[in-house]
DNA sequence: AAGACGAAAGTGGTTGA
DNA sequence: TCAACAACTTTCGTCTT
């Protein structure tokens, strides 16, 4: 169990800090006293070695250490770095006590770099993750999921050079196809300033140098919702999922779309129950385009030979008409 | 007037040299 | 890194209801 990171022992009786010395660093929780250095007061937990024990509690502990969300950028406390020239900001040397404070400042800085840097990272990364993961509304369990491949990523350094956001997005999208959610890349990618473009090449890089095993979307996930959206009674779902299963053993599902191919077996689905939706709406909903269900429906009601009832319907009504 | 249909050109991503 | 390629989108004209 990852305990409280224990403040190492000659600091248990530090010695007393002015007020003034001390720095809150708001993104790791902690105090720190200018003058050494040291953590005075540290209410992060330890993220370390321990994090993968995915449990009640450590979870209700991670969410209770949660940073006010105010405090998005990553870098706030080291931004300002202190070089090695002893010169203020207009170039003057510093001298005496200043100086000191100088050296005392850089000494942290470099310490708490190397120390933090992951901590740091997956604080904020963390953070990300809830929010993005409320706007979404997926389920706790998805969430420990992605948190965990998040964790993966970093360990392997996939996330140097790239944006936390796109990285966490690209996760949870992972998290998500494993656990068979129904949620978009597109519709992950709007919640999040990284383009649609930058996140799919996170992902991919992720389930290629993660080795993770993402089960290739089965077209049937997106029915139930579409089906929803479009107030359709729980027939048409039934209906449009043995479509799909048979186009899918007759192998017409490769490489298509499982959003297309969803829309187009509810939009048949529908039509067959005799409800009518316009090919735009299911579009629409399922975010492709009405030419893509159009395509996919007519290749379903081909291949399915519902086409014959189809025809046999229309025809019939050309003949009452005639 | 609106929906369905299809052709043709354009777009973004994958793959393989 | 570049070109070929497949799937999908956009756009637009035509037909049907």
């Amino acid at each position: 169990m990852a305990g409280k990171k224990s403040v190492e022992e000659k600091h248990a009786s530090h010695h007393e800090c002015p007020p003034d010395q001390i720095y809150f660093d708001p993104v790791r929780g902690e105090k720190i006293c200018l003058l050494t250095g040291e953590v005075i007061e540290e209410q992060v937990i330890d993220t370390g070695p321990d994090w993968r024990a995915y449990n009640q509690e450590e979870s209700e502990r991670r969410s209770r250490v949660g940073v006010p969300l105010t405090y998005t950028m990553h870098d706030l406390g080291v931004s300002a770095i202190v070089d090695y020239k002893n010169r203020d900001a207009a170039g003057r040397r510093l001298t005496g006590r200043k100086r000191l404070d100088a050296i005392k400042i850089r000494k942290w800085q470099s310490r708490s770099k190397v120390q933090t840097s992951i901590d740091r990272n997956l604080q904020q990364a963390m953070q990300e993750l809830d929010k993005l993961a409320k706007q979404l509304g997926v389920p706790r369990h998805v969430q420990e999921e992605a948190a965990k491949i998040y964790h993966m990523a970093v360990n392997k350094g996939l996330v140097r050079g790239r944006s936390i956001e796109s990285v966490i997005a690209a996760s949870l999208y992972a998290a998500c196809r494993i656990h068979k959610l129904p949620h978009m890349l597109d519709e992950i990618a709007q919640k999040v300033r990284g383009s649609r473009r930058e996140i799919a090449r996170c992902y991919r890089l992720i389930v290629r140098d993660l080795n993770l095993r993402v089960p290739v979307i089965d077209s049937k996930t997106f029915v139930a919702r579409i089906a929803g959206a479009l107030g359709l009674p729980d027939e048409a779902i039934v209906q449009a999922s043995k479509f799909l299963e048979i186009a899918k053993n007759r192998g017409l599902t490769a490489g298509k779309d499982p959003g297309g191919l969803a829309a187009a077996a509810v939009y048949l689905a529908a039509l067959m129950l005799g409800i009518k939706k316009t090919q735009k709406e299911v579009a629409k909903i399922a975010g492709v385009t009405e030419v893509t269900v159009r395509n996919r429906y007519k290749e379903l009601a081909h291949e399915l030979h519902i086409s014959i009832d189809i025809e046999d319907d229309s025809s019939r009504k050309k003949k009452a008409e005639a």
